[in-house]
DNA sequence: ATGTTC
């Protein structure tokens, strides 16, 4: 090991760690050459593909870049859509207005979307982000400076993309996906931060906020899978000692270290770009609440990566180092005074958005001051798999788990009963857990506790 | 996560 592995969680967490291959994991990425101070898990960390899903791993220019440690999803992510309507005027039309989100919104697994778009503009597109769909009306100028990397991080070249992602992820651009993917209602269940929350736009219990949770459906998927392959012969090129093939790593100076960046970038603005079409759908969606839903302040709250590396600087043994941040199933999370930060939230820190899973509660919470320091501006992203998805379809039958969730007051809309069971909320960890570990481990603090009242899925 | 073993 050339730095040690650092574990944020309790007991629990931590035992749960132990009973698969989440640490092992670590250990592995912590002898990576180049990686600086420590090897992490966010306290939702679980076993995945090479590095810990929950894991994040940053490597100087003297390293390297390894498409195991951002994940298949490439900027899998999340955003938070506010509204000025209550739980009250929303309840008599919440059948209707799912009905129309799931009309609108294509998902499941293979879906594509209404839209079409050549190569030369999936290329502009995957060049500009969110940039370009401000330009060609499917943004507000707003939604453009509340995502993370303003939703176009720069260094994207689709010319590194394979053709084959560009034709699967063409069509897909516009649609939800599948697994643990959807649009969901929120109701604000508890503000733990009024100040902070009021600055978000969310100002009372009980009001209604829309959650989007996707990535970069087939184009991401096929980049990931390119480069995975073109990586294990290079890695033995260039003399990486790789303790488990799954963590294919070449350095970030190479060539084909720079060839993944660029394309990993382009599949991360596919994925801006797809939240942001399905966010444009969701607002015509409203219309069956009010026929102008721009009287309803759907404003884009923030929206977050949590599947990606990214170029930043660090303070590493007291000098500011570049460093290649990988976060797999993890969120950047930085505190209060970066310039990172939008302008209206820059004195109280970067929004993290936390998704419970089905029919749970998820959190707003804000990155702490100091984080920097403990896990370069990193925190969770999610409740975390606590069940496979086998043992999740045999323990939820779907009949008994939808009515579970009815009972519960949260309607379903989905394209598979099999995703449905797989998502159980019992299949994952308990995400008031991990918000309240995030927080007294310093990572990021609670602003607002939010339940579901409906859900679409793929 | 994913045209879920192209």
């Amino acid at each position: 090991m050339k730095v040690p592995v650092k574990i944020y969680a309790n007991e629990a967490l931590l035992e749960k760690m132990q009973q698969d291959r989440t640490i092992s994991q670590a250990i592995n990425v912590s002898k990576l050459p180049g990686i600086r101070k420590f090897s992490m898990v966010m306290p939702d960390g679980h076993e995945g593909y090479g590095f810990p899903i929950g894991g994040v791993a940053a490597f100087g220019e003297d390293g390297v870049i390894s498409p195991g440690g951002v994940g298949y999803d490439i900027n899998c992510g999340v955003r938070l859509v506010r509204t000025n309507l209550t739980m009250a005027e929303i309840k008599p039309k919440l059948n209707a207005l799912l009905d129309s989100m799931y009309r609108n919104v294509p998902s499941g697994l293979g879906s594509s979307s209404g839209f079409r778009f050549n190569m030369t503009a999936l290329d502009d597109i995957t060049k500009e982000g969110v940039r370009w769909a401000v330009e060609n009306g499917y943004a507000i100028e707003d939604d453009f400076e509340y995502c993370e990397e303003n939703g176009s991080i720069a260094g994207a070249d689709p010319s590194k993309v394979s053709k084959e992602a560009k034709s699967r992820g063409g069509k897909q651009l516009g649609s939800l996906g599948s697994g643990n993917h959807f649009l969901e209602i929120e109701a604000v269940d508890r503000v733990f931060d009024e100040r902070s929350a009021k600055r978000m736009g969310i100002v009372r219990q009980g009001q209604i906020l829309v959650l989007i949770h996707t990535g970069s459906r087939g184009y991401g998927h096929q980049t990931c899978s390119d480069y995975l392959q073109k990586m294990e012969s290079a890695s033995h090129r260039y003399n990486i000692d790789l303790p488990d093939r799954e963590l294919a790593a070449v350095p970030v100076t190479s060539r084909e270290g720079e060839d993944y960046i660029s394309a990993m970038r382009s599949a991360a603005n596919f994925a801006w770009v797809n939240r942001q079409l399905i966010t444009h759908m969701v607002r015509k969606s409203f219309g069956v609440i009010n026929s102008d839903f721009e009287k309803l302040d759907m404003k884009l709250i923030y929206d977050v990566a949590h599947n990606i590396a990214k170029k930043e600087e660090h303070m590493v043994d007291g000098e500011n180092q570049t460093l290649y941040v990988h976060r797999k199933g993890a969120t950047r999370a930085f505190g209060a005074g970066s310039k990172f930060i939008p302008q209206e939230y820059r004195d109280i820190g970067q929004p993290v958005l936390i998704p419970g899973s089905m029919g749970t509660a998820s959190y707003v919470m804000l990155g702490q001051s100091g984080n920097d320091t403990l896990s370069f501006g990193s925190a969770a992203h999610g409740a975390g798999r606590f069940m496979s998805r086998s043992s999740a379809r045999r323990r939820y039958p779907y009949e008994g788990l939808m009515s579970d969730l009815r009972r519960r007051g949260i309607q379903v809309r989905a394209a598979s009963t099999d995703t449905v069971t797989e998502e159980a909320p019992g299949a994952y960890k308990d995400v008031d857990v991990v918000a309240e570990v995030t927080e007294m481990a310093g990572l990021a603090k609670r602003v607002a506790r939010l339940i579901p009242i409906g859900v679409v899925k793929g």
